[in-house]
DNA sequence: GAAATTATTGGACGACCGTCAAGATATTTT
DNA sequence: AAAATATCTTGACGGTCGTCCAATAATTTC
C-alpha cells in the first residue's frame, strides 16, 4: 500500500503519482461541493464520499485526516479564483471602461458562485478559531488582495494619477462589499447585485485623489 | 411545569416570568462565552452547560432547542454593541477628534474583544447556509450599519460637507476593514491594530468630497 | 407543614461523527 | 497466468452529539 505515506516526494514515478494525486483531486472537489452546500460545521467526511463516486473509506486512503482534505479544498478554491479580473484589467482602455467591466465582473461571479463564495467567507471564519487554517488562509488572503491591487493600480494608470490607498484598504473596502452584497443575494434581496455595483462605482469615484471629475475623461 | 411554553405572553404574572428570562439571560451568556470561545463548530450544549452553573439537560428546559439558543446568543451580541461608538460621536468637536477617537475606539475593541467579534463573523457566515438564522443576523447587522452611519453622518457634519456615499457602503468599507484586523490580530501579528488605524484615517481622508485639505480646520 | 408547582439532575436513546483495519477487487508486474 | 501491488468497500470501534424523560430537589402555595 502507499496510501499517503506517498508524500510529495515521490515525484519521479511519474504515472503513479499523477493518478494519485489527479484522484486527491477529484475527491477534493466533491468536498468543496459539499462544503459549499453545507457549510463547514455540518460537511461529514461521509456526506463528501456520497458526493463522490466512491465509499467514505477511500478518503483515508488519500488524505490523512479531514484537516487535510480541509487544507486540500481550501488550495484549490484559491487556484480556482486567483486570476478572474486580470483579463479586465488588462484589456481596459479607460478608467470608466476597467470600473464597468470589474463591476460586472464581481456581479457575475456574484450570482454564478454564491455557494463557493460564502464557504470562503465560512472558511476563513474557522481561520480565526482554528491555527492550524491560518497560514493558507492568509496565504489566499494575500493572493487575493494582490489581485484586487492589480485592479487598481491599472485604474490609476489610466487615471493618470498617484494610488491614493494602500493595497490592504483597497482589498478590505471591496471585500467588505462582496460580502454584505453576498449575505443579501442569497437572503434573496433582488436589489443586492444592482445596489452593489452602485456601490462599486461610488467607491472608485471617491478613490481618485480629487472629485469625481474623471468620467469621460478618455474614453 | 412551564418550560418553554411559557412563551413571551405571560407578562403579567411578573415575577415567575422575569426569574424564567434572567436564567435564559444567564445560560444565553455561558452560551455567548462558549460560542466565543470554540466557534459555532465546536460549541455542543455539554459544553455550554459546562461553562454555566447547571448541568446539561436544563438547557431544554430554557430553549426550545439549540436553534433557539443561538438565537438569543445572537440578540446578546446586538444587546451589548449596537451604541458602542456614539459617545465618541457626540462629544466630537471636530472632524479630526472625531477621527481620532473612532479609531481609537475600533483599536481597543478589537484588542479587547477579539474573541466577541470572530464570533460575529462565524455566525454571519453561518447565516449564509442556515435561512432560519437570516432574519436575526440582518437586523444586527441593520442596526451595525445604522451606528457607522451616525458615526459618519457627524463626520460630514463637523465638516460641513454633503455625505458622499451611502450607509451600505460607508458600513461595508469599515466592516471588510476591521474583519481584515481581527484576522491578521488573531494570527498573533503585531501591526495588526496600528495598520487598521491607519487605513482608517486614510479612508476618513478619502471619503470627503474633494481631498484630504481638512485636517486642522476646526480645531 | 403538607401539597402543588417549578426547577434541576443525570442518565438513556438513537444518530452521526472521524478513524481504522481486514478483506474484496482491480491493476500492474513478472 | 500467477504473483504482487494498488485501490476500494464494508463494517466496526469508541466517542460525542441533540434530545428526551423519569427522578429528585427546591420553591411556592394553601
Amino acid at each position: 500500500m502507499v496510501s499517503v505515506a506517498v508524500e510529495i516526494l515521490e515525484r519521479e514515478s511519474g504515472g503513479r503519482v499523477d493518478k494519485f494525486v489527479e484522484r486527491r483531486r477529484e475527491l477534493a472537489q466533491a468536498a468543496v461541493q459539499t462544503l459549499a452546500e453545507l457549510g463547514y460545521a455540518r460537511t461529514s467526511l461521509r456526506e463528501i464520499a456520497q458526493n463522490s463516486a466512491f465509499s467514505h473509506g477511500v478518503l483515508h486512503y488519500y488524505f490523512k485526516d479531514k484537516a487535510d482534505l480541509i487544507m486540500c479544498c481550501v488550495r484549490h478554491y484559491k487556484a480556482h479564483c486567483v486570476t478572474r479580473y486580470d483579463v479586465v484589467s488588462e484589456t481596459s482602455r479607460t478608467p470608466t471602461a476597467l470600473i464597468d467591466g470589474f463591476a460586472e465582473s464581481l456581479a457575475a461571479s456574484l450570482r454564478e458562485e454564491a455557494q463557493l463564495h460564502r464557504l470562503w467567507y465560512d472558511l476563513r471564519a474557522q481561520a480565526m478559531f482554528e491555527p492550524a487554517f491560518r497560514a493558507d488562509i492568509a496565504e489566499i488572503d494575500g493572493n487575493l488582495q494582490a489581485m484586487i491591487w492589480r485592479v487598481m493600480a491599472r485604474y490609476f494608470a489610466l487615471a493618470a494619477a498617484e494610488p491614493s490607498i494602500t493595497p490592504s484598504l483597497a482589498y478590505a473596502m471591496f471585500d467588505g462589499l462582496f460580502q454584505q452584497a453576498l449575505l443579501k443575494y442569497l437572503s434573496g434581496e433582488a436589489r443586492a447585485v444592482d445596489d452593489m455595483q452602485a456601490d462599486v462605482r461610488l467607491l472608485f469615484a471617491r478613490i481618485l485623489p480629487c472629485g469625481p471629475h474623471i468620467a469621460g475623461a478618455a474614453s
